[in-house]
DNA sequence: ATTGAACGCTTAGGGCTCAAAGCATTACCA
DNA sequence: TGGTAATGCTTTGAGCCCTAAGCGTTCAAT
């Protein structure tokens, strides 16, 4: 294979990759009413302290408003609470609620059992080397968004 | 960093890798008016033959429902015809307009320019090191999609 | 030739995701 | 103090993506 296609096998490795995560959300959803997003700000909201909506959002690597809209979704079903805070009433904490801590705790992980049984039997070596590679992806992919991060002084360096 | 994390590490890259993508998306597709997916099946449609939805849904990994809706909004564009097979009725031909043509010849690729710019600038062997642990990640992942597969006959090997 | 199953595609419905616009609230500065 | 800017969140509008249900067509078995 040339290095010359190569990128059009990271772009279809990558489409399968989101297929299955994706697919593997819808049936958990089915299975036990909570998808993957929901599952790891559920996971998010219990880990951090008096997280607010943005807190979240960087968390977990969505937008505020996809956060948002999750939490709509999470708080009509009575697994979060949402209140303003006192000391800045812009700002939104959101904490779990007594059932949404026993769903954390009974959740099942957002990633394939399949997929951590077989990671976990591969050597060590090449699960670090796995989660290196995709890291290394991650940063080349997601390095273009700081160019649109808002405002650089002048003169800084990017790179 | 200790094994039992590192599936943890896993989830948090390839939601990176998934936003990163969706970004990227986003802007091609305000910047050229066609997203990432429109260009992969733009992409299958000129290189396939005679294509039915079928044939792009498999060679792009979307499920038939998801190809429908993103032909029908090439169509409206101009920019993929479909046509009824004329020897089974059934089938719908896509094919590409002129303009799809062209469009074809001048599209943007679907990956950040940054990333394969970036990737590109590794050694040979790290290129085909992170394309084989993604496509390992990715049989990882969507093998559980054959325990759905419909009716394996009894006594058959999956593996 | 008839009818029921299988096939191929589309539609309906719903969750995820984002950017942009809107609404409060707070901070800053003149 | 008053007004403008910045901040934090929600709403709106749109595309992506799926499953399930629906429609027409073809196949197969009687």
């Amino acid at each position: 294979m040339s290095t010359a296609e190569l990128p059009d096998h990271v772009l279809v490795a990558l489409r399968r990759i989101i297929r299955a995560t994706d697919l593997h959300s819808r049936k958990l959803g089915k299975k036990t009413g909570l998808t993957t997003p929901q599952l790891v700000i559920i996971q998010a909201v219990g880990s951090l302290k008096d997280p607010t909506v943005s807190d979240i959002a960087k968390a977990v690597s969505l937008s505020l408003a996809t956060v948002t809209t999750i939490l709509n979704r999470l708080e009509r079903n009575a697994v979060v609470n949402r209140a303003r805070s006192a000391v800045d009433r812009r700002r939104v904490i959101v904490t779990l609620t007594e059932e949404g801590q026993t769903l954390r705790r009974s959740a099942p992980k957002p990633l394939q059992d399949s997929f951590v049984a077989k990671f976990s039997r591969l050597e060590t070596w090449e699960q670090h080397s796995i989660v290196a590679a995709l890291e290394r992806v991650a940063t080349m992919m997601d390095a273009d968004e700081l160019d649109a991060a808002p405002l650089l002084a002048s003169g800084d360096e990017v790179l």
